[in-house]
DNA sequence: GCTCCAGATCGACGAGCATCTATATACGTA
DNA sequence: TACGTATATAGATGCTCGTCGATCTGGAGC
């Protein structure tokens, strides 16, 4: 019988022996995954993490009007932003007469944050 | 003078006052957002979230071939993911002949999983 | 040399994204 | 009712992304 070095390693799959440790990956740890992704992708635009960032630092809700001159985007720009956030969860709006009101909902983050520490 | 409920937040700012807490953005927040979403963009898809899933529940290095059959992607796909992750500074690899071993770098989520919790 | 194999790169294609301007909605005020 | 203001939506545009098949690279063995 060949030594494992002369054995590539899909020849040492078929023989049942493995290049390094076997790799499973349960279904359950996939699900997981797409949600968090979801998340991770909504967070992957410097602006919206930067929203979410000053949502956070100031605690209760952040007015709309606040917002739009932080960043050099127009105002559709930044409710289109706003819109992704809502979307994946992240944050949530309240509206108040003519304005609105952003905060970031508790534990949105939670679930990647425990997966990334 | 008009009492704050008559006033927009625009005349509000203008007269010195605010429909909320003033909201300020130093640049250190805004470099710092900058990396992090370059790193959370990285992690936003499906694909890339699990391949760093797999990596870190699989300590050491694992050879791609393994990681192939795992995800209904082609080679290339497969390739071409792991290379953003690594143009991320998430992974990193090593060649041992002709197989490469992938392995997360250690602290590379230390910047966004600390800004998360 | 030549051949085989693992992995990376290339080129193309369709889908999605970030951005803008223009417009709509909805509320407040006169 | 009519007007102004804050935010959201619509439509268009150019760029980026994920994916594939085809090809390239370079190490291993004959």
């Amino acid at each position: 019988m060949l030594v494992d070095l002369e054995l590539s390693p899909k020849q040492k799959r078929a023989a049942g022996e493995r290049c390094c440790e076997p790799v499973v990956y349960p279904d359950v740890q996939r699900e997981h995954a797409l949600r968090m992704a979801e998340v991770a992708k909504a967070l992957g635009d410097p602006i919206r993490l930067q929203l979410v960032d000053v949502l956070r630092r100031h605690a209760g809700k952040v007015c709309v009007c606040e917002l739009v001159p932080l960043f050099d985007i127009s105002q559709p720009t930044l409710s289109h932003h706003l819109k992704k956030l809502r979307d994946a969860g992240i944050v949530d709006s309240e509206r108040q007469g003519l304005w609105a009101y952003y905060y970031v909902i508790p534990d949105a983050l939670k679930e990647l944050s425990a997966w990334l520490s």
